[in-house]
RNA sequence: GCCCGGGUGGCGAAACUGGCAGACGCACGGGACUUAAAAUCCCGAGCUCCGAAAGGGGCGUGCCGGUUCAAGUCCGGCCCCGGGCACCA
């Protein structure tokens, strides 16, 4: 008897379906239906780990059912090759990034190959190859003739371990999100930036196309993200110098005559007019310097006391022609809003807090509709709820939204202030410091300034002979012959941009790219796009709610903007999956808790790898990595390996039948029993399939089902082969999207000629699923009390009198006053005594 | 502080619309096979109390309360864990 032999088979079906272009998508098709399915493109560096295959099984499961549900299937897959591990690596050990990129790319392929994924591999692509990033700078160009990519001086993020600028996205609590201890610094530096600020509205609009489709966190994460409020901007004419005016920004201009000062930012525009020739200057703009090191670490910002100082200004009031203090206070930021803001201490928690340290006067303009009313004499913390305006001239007596609404059209009339609203988003920037990225193809001309390269010049290639210090310059720059070019315009003397791309540009736009790998003539032709997208279904980890997938929405919008590509969002349907941990932590190289993807499938085989990651926690959960677990999942593909091998020769030339056309009154009891279960089990995967995507529970579904098959045994007596065959048939079948090579190796010693990459989804019969009888079960006051097994059709009247009179339950109820029976059909009966 | 998730046996989990809590698996215990071990097969098992046993009772889904014939599931209040945002005006 043949061992289950996960090595051989794996190799085998690789080959055949390979043979076979089973996985092969058909552009232009329009017989069937097309699905695209993809998984986040993996960063070629390390190992692939458990963490990364349980990504690419979950798409590879979903694929492969739609494949046999009749879909012409689009999955990809490609490597993210551009970034700065390639970069260190080169300094560290010696090697060019493109050297040590390749190698990775090559194990990665092996390892991906070696797991039999599904992927069409004929339109593989690597983001490092100058026949991607061409498209690239090609964006990139676009986006410059439309405005969209701009150049500006401005403080940006700067990560010291980098030696490069971080966007505001990749700037997590402070720190560098891929160095968790470093912290990041201010730097004033000239950067390009794509103006993602111009979709802010469109952005967060589009959301609603996308509800039902995509994890509602992943939407709340990107609506905090982009943080829109909605408020009013007022002018505060500053007493005694002509001309100048302070612009506040709030939410809250109902709480307009309550204001007590007026705050401004350290670093405001207008501080050096403002503190002109004031008493005591001097040490003012020392205490303005100290703010302005203030630390971007969250903790610090949360614990920060707040400080400020009284700049012996006045301002007044546009409403009540109060005039009022202006302060320079810690907290407000300079690059929110106007950078300056109305004190309100009453209703405004920070406000109150500056307040009672700086002894300014608290008003209430904000009364409470019910309830004891506010006493400023008594108040411990700022009244920040809607209510009713109090003592506030005309408007004294609106409620809070009546009172917005009513103040800012009065302002704008007035022509001191209007309706706006504010977004935390800022514009992305991306420019990197560093060589292994996509040249930003521009050059600097001293006539002409700055010059886009023109589209029959690209790709701006990457030179080779760079040397790379990490040091903190741009290391092309450090290449003359490179840097040195001419103006495109004008002819003369030019030098080229010597920063390169975020490298979440590449991964902004890649999966248009699969739908035409090749094309060299533009970035993909629009009827392949049209034809594939949107994505049906993208698969990848949470870590990415906020960068990538906010990114490439917004690269959509330009795009159809561009009139290259028709659709407004680029993802119907978004999930995200947990992480694999060990220890309870992410798997990573660093934290050297990896289990690598490639040892598995040689010690168990990838189908057990699969089996492990998809039983053991449904797909959405965080997922601990249990040796132990993995054996159970090879217990079982040989257990069911061995029950097919036993049977398989008896089976071979038996007619195959699903199981729908059987004769079932002629059937016999064990046939019933099978058949049912298999039906049972079948229509509950489907729906898992279809719905949820629990393949836990699918797979505990199909063990199920195989335990009751071997309590059947033997079963070359009383089951006609082709029943067997049907039940084993399905039973392979419903494996095949999660552990495939198994399922053909099953299904061909069952005899079945054709592969099952070529076969269909089985229908299961809504009419087999059936149970002849029901066990229902009996309750006193909800209490289990007993079991009765029911005629499936039993009418509620008779299960209820069956019950009463079941000799378990009859004495427990003798001579007690029975209250009411409450039957639910096939299910239960609760008798409710006294 | 605000906004999301989550808390079920020794462990991973299941229970989809309120209806047998713990399916399926891991680990564990007992047995069969074996000279022996591994593998395999069969059986057992939430906790607890009564009972020699067969069997039976009570408790049990983070805590407290409520709705209901019936609550892991619904409602109110709290505790803990994870994630996101954060002096955003």
């Amino acid at each position: 008897m043949a061992e289950y032999d996960s090595q051989g088979i794996e190799a085998k079906w690789q080959k055949i379906w390979e043979d076979q272009h089973a996985f092969d998508a058909v552009d232009g098709d329009t017989s069937r239906l097309k699905y695209y399915v993809l998984e986040m493109l993996p960063y070629p560096s390390g190992t692939l780990h458990m963490g990364h295959m349980r990504n690419y099984t979950i798409g590879d499961a979903v694929a492969r059912y739609r494949r046999m549900r009749g879909f012409n299937v689009l999955h990809p897959m490609g490597w993210d090759a551009f970034g700065l591990p390639a970069e260190n690596a080169a300094i560290k050990v010696g090697t060019h990034p493109r050297d040590w990129t390749n190698a990775n790319i090559q194990e990665f392929r092996r390892v991906l190959r070696r797991f039999g994924f599904s992927y069409d591999w004929r339109r593989e692509i690597s983001t490092c190859e100058p026949e991607y990033y061409r498209w690239n700078q090609w964006f990139f160009l676009r986006m410059l003739e439309k405005g969209i990519a701009f150049r500006k001086k401005s403080k940006v993020n700067w990560c010291p371990e980098c030696a490069t600028v971080l966007a505001n996205e990749q700037v997590i609590d402070g720190y560098c999100w891929r160095h968790e201890t470093t912290l990041v610094e201010q730097r004033e530096l000239e950067q390009w930036f794509l103006r993602i600020t111009q979709y802010s509205d469109e952005l967060l609009a589009d959301m609603a196309k996308l509800e039902g489709g995509w994890p509602e966190r992943v939407l709340l994460m990107q609506q905090n993200w982009i943080g829109k409020s909605r408020g009013a901007r007022v002018r505060f004419d500053v007493d005694g110098i002509a001309g100048l005016g302070l612009e506040v920004f709030t939410t809250r201009i109902d709480t307009i005559y309550g204001v007590s000062a007026l705050l401004v930012a350290a670093g405001h525009p207008q501080m050096g007019r403002l503190l002109e020739g004031v008493m005591g200057h001097a040490s003012m703009e020392a205490q303005i310097k100290s703010m302005l090191q203030r630390s971007t670490k969250a903790a610090d910002i949360a614990t920060a006391e707040k400080e400020g100082f009284f700049t012996g200004r006045f301002a007044l009031n546009p409403f009540s022609g109060e005039r009022v203090p202006v302060w320079v206070a810690n907290f407000v930021l300079a690059e929110y809003g106007t950078g300056a803001v109305m004190c309100v201490p009453a209703h405004d928690q920070r406000d109150f807090e500056f307040a009672e340290k700086y002894r300014l006067p608290v008003k209430v303009v904000v009364q409470r509709v019910s309830g004891e009313p506010l006493r400023a004499d008594r108040m411990r913390e700022a009244y920040t709820e809607y209510g009713q305006s109090v003592e506030s001239g005309p408007y004294t007596g609106l409620a809070s939204e009546q009172a917005i609404e009513k103040m800012t059209a009065d302002a704008a009339a007035k022509k001191f202030g209007a309706g706006e609203t504010t977004y935390r988003l800022k514009d992305w920037g991306i420019s990197r410091q560093r060589y292994w990225g996509a040249p930003i193809p521009v050059v600097y001309c001293e006539k002409d300034g700055i010059v886009p390269v023109p589209d029959e010049n690209l790709p701006v290639r990457l030179p080779d002979n760079v040397a790379l210090t990490g040091l903190g310059q741009s290391p092309l720059a450090g290449v003359p012959e490179w840097v040195n070019t001419k103006c495109p315009k004008c002819g003369g003397a030019a030098r080229r941009e010597t920063d390169t791309m975020d490298t979440f540009v590449d991964s902004s736009w890649y999966f248009y790219r699969y739908t035409d790998p090749h094309n060299d003539r533009a970035p993909f032709e629009a009827a392949k796009v049209r034809h594939w997208f949107p994505i049906d279904q993208y698969i990848g980890g949470i870590t990415h709610a906020i960068l990538h997938l906010l990114y490439s929405r917004f690269f959509c919008k330009v795009m159809r903007d561009l009139k290259i590509v028709e659709h407004d969002e680029p993802i119907s349907r978004l999930f995200t999956q947990g992480m694999v941990q060990k220890g309870g932590v992410a798997m990573s190289k660093s934290r050297g808790n990896v289990v690598g993807a490639i040892e598995m499938a040689e010690k168990y085989g990838c189908d057990t790898g699969r089996m492990y990651t998809l039983f053991a926690a449904p797909p959405e959960k965080d997922l601990e990595w249990n040796e132990q677990g993995i054996e159970g999942a090879a217990r079982f593909l040989n257990r069911i390996y061995r029950l097919v091998e036993k049977h398989a020769g008896a089976l071979r030339s038996a007619a195959m039948d699903w199981g729908a056309h059987v004769d079932y009154g002629a059937a016999s009891a064990k046939e019933k029993v099978l058949m049912r279960k298999t039906h049972q089990t079948l229509k509950r995967v489907t729906n898992d399939f279809e719905g949820r995507w629990h393949f836990n529970t699918s797979i505990a579904l199909v063990m199920e089902l195989v335990n009751e098959i071997h309590a059947q045994e033997p079963l070359d007596q009383g089951v006609s082969p082709a029943i067997l065959k049907s039940v084993l048939g399905i039973t392979a079948l419903m494996l095949y999207p999660m552990t495939p090579h198994i399922a053909e190796e099953l299904w061909e010693m069952l005899g079945n000629p054709r592969t099952i990459s070529q076969e269909k989804w089985p229908e299961y019969s809504e009419e087999l699923t059936r149970e002849e009888r029901v066990e229902v079960v009996i309750q006193i006051n909800g209490r289990l009390r007993g079991k009765i097994l029911v005629d499936e059709s039993l009418a509620e009247d008779e299960t209820k009198e069956r019950a009463l009179e079941d000799a378990r339950i009859a004495p427990l109820i003798a001579g007690k006053k029975i209250v009411k029976v409450v039957a639910v059909p096939k299910k239960l009966v609760n008798i409710v005594l006294q």
